[in-house]
DNA sequence: AGTAAATACATGTATATACATATAAAAAAT
DNA sequence: ATTTTTTATATGTATATACATGTATTTACT
């Protein structure tokens, strides 16, 4: 659907002021597209993508900082998003033997288990719904980027 | 900042689920930096979000549906956006004549004022920390709009 | 060594999101 | 005309976001 469709508006004041609705706006339909998926598993899109870090790092413990410099949305509260995959018994939390102050993070079999499921799921909708050849999403990177470059 | 950096990631399945990846972050990032200005107005994104689509109608009354299904987060609670916009006296509630069911919202002098002040420093902002010429906001318009194409 | 500053994490509060459900009014079906 | 369905909005709950504050530990300073 045409940005201009999907909220109803044809007046923006140039074509960058329309890129930055039209990039909130495709942010928000890929999630809505990924949620679906993850709702049948339990998880939420910020959980989800806290089991994704981990199991970069996997076997390896991670500490709360290094979990949420990695996140996307820098803002999420990553205690509590442990708290409950914890409560679900995806992941296990320790304490640090080097640094007392840090809590170290880490998946469990089960963990594991539900985030591969879940993953082939995501991945294989958005290989339906999400169609791009690889020359266009190389230019969509590289627009993106020139958009942040100012920070 | 490069994608890489921000998200400290480097491995990406193909260009295109790093191209899903860096529109979510860079939907984050334009949202964040655009709180920082709204947060001196004491509103919140989607509080700002109202505004704008109740000023594009104005003085025209709307009622909650159409002011949600012009949003760009569809799924953003408007009746409680809503409360919180008319506790700041910035729009006034009133029944609709036409149909009982719905509630029709305007602003108040006071919402136009504050909306005005508010646009102008978040435009202004926007002008001085997102920088792309025509050319390249344009194409990515159009690659945003292939990437959701398939809906 | 002792104090100050910085860091890592947790907690509290207001708002927002996601989703289910409730309520009233309007439209459609019979 | 009455019942059913749909529509418009509101409300309730769990989670997340945004931001301020608290606490323990580590690092830096003197």
């Amino acid at each position: 659907m045409k940005l201009e469709q999907a909220i109803q508006s044809t007046k923006f004041k140039n074509e960058l002021h329309k890129a930055t609705l039209n990039v909130l706006y495709t942010a928000w339909w890929l999630k809505t597209l990924m949620s679906k998926e993850l709702k049948e598993f339990g998880l939420t899109h910020e959980q989800y993508n806290v089991l994704r870090i981990l199991k970069g790092k996997h076997p390896e413990k991670m500490c709360v900082k290094d979990i949420g410099c990695r996140m996307i949305e820098k803002s999420s509260n990553v205690p509590r998003i442990i708290d409950r995959l914890a409560l679900k018994k995806l992941v296990k939390r320790s304490d640090s033997e080097f640094d007392k102050r840090e809590t170290v993070i880490t998946l469990t079999q089960s963990g594991i288990a539900v985030l591969e499921a879940t993953s082939n799921k995501v991945n294989s909708l958005l290989e339906n719904e999400v169609i791009m050849d690889d020359k266009d999403a190389k230019s969509l990177n590289g627009l993106l980027e020139k958009l942040r470059a100012g920070n």
